[in-house]
DNA sequence: TTTTCCCCCGCAAACGTTTGAAATGATATT
DNA sequence: AATATCATTTCAAACGTTTGCGGGGGAAAA
């Protein structure tokens, strides 16, 4: 039984070769290598090589294997061959959450380089919870994930479960919200710089006393906005009362903090908001008090996309371009994987961008 | 060399048992079953069963194998768990673009709800281009995933790809962008009911002439929004100009098309917009004309998200619950995977509300 | 005619896991 | 003492693919 088909094989012509009955139950589950062998009767093996063009296979195997293929619409399996060669060709990829301007930006060019690259990507939001975060990366270190994409929670203050990503053996890039304690690849924006430059901007268009609406301390990226808060005025030699910087984030905390400011003996002339969604709260209320937006008081914010189009008047504010900011990070990473990336940690800085729009040009 | 070793682990304790110095190699790749059979002195059937339990295993065993499985961090991997049983456990999803509020919203109902049944979502943005959908179906397809959630992108006029799925056996469900010509599950929002409701809502607080900036006629969104504008002007004896409808669905169109309806011989008192943003941009345009909202002219739009808050003044819009229609597609898709869906396709309608906010107030 | 060589192709192992069947040793039954 | 019973474990096959190795057959060289 071996090998006696061959003399026949080789006498086929096209015709009879391929157009054999399609008789593969193809409603059921995928066509297989071993289907494709089994109708040509040929070996799985010769089917393999066929396909991807080894020498040691016939040029009229070949053809007949392609002509098969493309007619019961074989795809190779790739669990299977994740199996063989140990890679999964998927990213995994940690945001806080999903809507969110910033972050949907920067999945998009992740997404893009990533497919661009060949790879697939597996998505978790932590929902700004520490808790979700320790299972998001469970779940994506238990999928066999080539490497972890992560920007971790407002909550989060311990970091062992990213450190047993390390232990995994599993490369991890930070972007934007990175971990200080952790060293690895990261992707940052010049917060420090891009905040420095709002205020400066602010102190320039005449402001004198300049409230900061600050992140949380435990992130970088509170940190940093607060720190080029307070050089831009120590360059200028503007006080910086503790009072002035106070923690608030979101439209809600604004809700309750920014009128108290309002009422108090010294008024702020500019206020620098961490985000967007901050700053669009405040100057709502700033004019529900009757007080106008830039005259009385100037407002910066700092990106959080289309915003700061809507509001009236138009929204200063510092532009992260959180897209370059998703493809720097997959480039950090495949760079990493495909072991071009020498061994010592990058970390790519993504400069920030001041657009001076109607919130705080006073004349 | 059969058996030899049992006399001595069923007299072995616990300590001895679990105790050996863990030589794996931990540093490279992932623990197996192997490995720990091997260092067990037992076989990988043996790991496996002792794994979830089986009966066949003894507590002493068992035990031991789990405590090892602990101290290694043992994971199985799902790769060849996929294999094995031909599931991956894991849902695709392709939506038009990743940031935009409402879609942004939906994955995060996905992601939410998938993850919490045991699912991974893998997804890709098909950018609105045709091209680009084709191919993420391809490599979705060739992912192996269990199903695939769809919204067609704006671009889609046709739909052999997406016929290939359903050839390829996986099942497939669409949300709020569905396609008519595809009998699947589905997912949409009541958007003529929604659309309806608003126009209605414009025609009580005074409205005469009511223009529609309306989305694209080839998506249902559009024309189920076009109809229920239409519904309400008959309903009410109105008549309905053709010129009143204008195809404009993006703040670009908006800024082209507004300022002559703005200029033309009967201005229109009220517009009805197929999307926030281009109301928004609508109501800017305005409002540089001189003219005020609500008092001159009424805008309504349908929801992106929290656009309708930053406005001034705020907008009044159809809220969709874009979270919502994620959970139920999911929970659609699920159901059908684990055929407990009976076998006729389902259309769950998620039903929209008119959120009124200051931009239709009249008085 | 025999030997050598090359071209094609099949075989088998491997990746990590599951699972029913077979086997082992000890104990209980006849 | 031979046999049946039981608990516990191993064996082997399977999932789909890749790949080095070995071998059959035909043609060219001796």
């Amino acid at each position: 039984m071996l090998h006696f088909w061959r003399k026949g094989l080789n006498k086929l012509n096209f015709e009879t070769y391929c157009s054999r009955i399609c008789t593969k139950e193809m409603y059921k589950g995928q066509v297989t290598i071993k289907d494709i062998a089994k109708e040509l009767g040929i070996s799985p093996s010769t089917v393999s090589k066929a396909l991807k063009g080894h020498r040691d296979i016939s040029p009229i195997t070949k053809k007949a294997v392609k002509e098969l293929v493309d007619k019961w619409h074989y795809r190779p399996d790739p669990i299977a061959l994740s199996l063989k060669g140990g890679l999964s060709k998927t990213i995994g990829v940690i945001v806080p959450e999903i809507v969110h301007y910033f972050f949907s930006t920067v999945i998009s060019g992740i997404e893009d380089l990533a497919y661009d690259s060949g790879y697939h990507v597996m998505f978790c939001q932590s929902n700004e919870s520490y808790e979700r975060e320790v299972k998001a990366v469970e779940t994506l270190l238990s999928s066999r994930v080539d490497g972890i994409l992560v920007s971790i929670a407002k909550t989060t203050m311990k970091f062992d479960h990213l450190l047993e990503i390390r232990e995994a053996g599993i490369p991890l890039v930070f972007f934007d919200r990175i971990c200080d304690e952790i060293d690895s690849d990261k992707v940052v924006v010049d917060d420090e710089v891009g905040a420095y430059e709002a205020v400066k901007h602010l102190i320039k268009t005449g402001c004198k006393n300049i409230v900061h609406l600050s992140g949380p301390q435990n992130l970088m990226i509170g940190r940093s906005r607060k720190e080029g808060y307070i050089r831009a005025l120590n360059e200028y030699k503007i006080p910086v009362p503790g009072k002035n910087i106070i923690n608030c984030d979101t439209a809600e905390e604004a809700r309750i903090i920014v009128p108290g400011l309002l009422r108090s003996a010294n008024r702020p002339d500019g206020i620098f908001a961490v985000n967007d969604l901050t700053a669009a709260e405040s100057m709502k209320i700033i004019k529900q008090h009757g007080l106008r937006v830039p005259e009385d008081i100037s407002l910066v914010g700092f990106t959080s996309g289309m915003i700061s189009d809507l509001t009236d008047p138009t929204l200063s504010s510092v532009e992260q371009h959180g897209y370059e900011i998703g493809k720097e990070a997959v480039k950090l990473l495949i760079a990493r994987l495909e072991g071009k990336g020498d061994l010592v940690y990058q970390t790519k800085i993504i400069r920030t961008e001041l657009v001076v729009k109607g919130s705080s040009l006073k004349q």
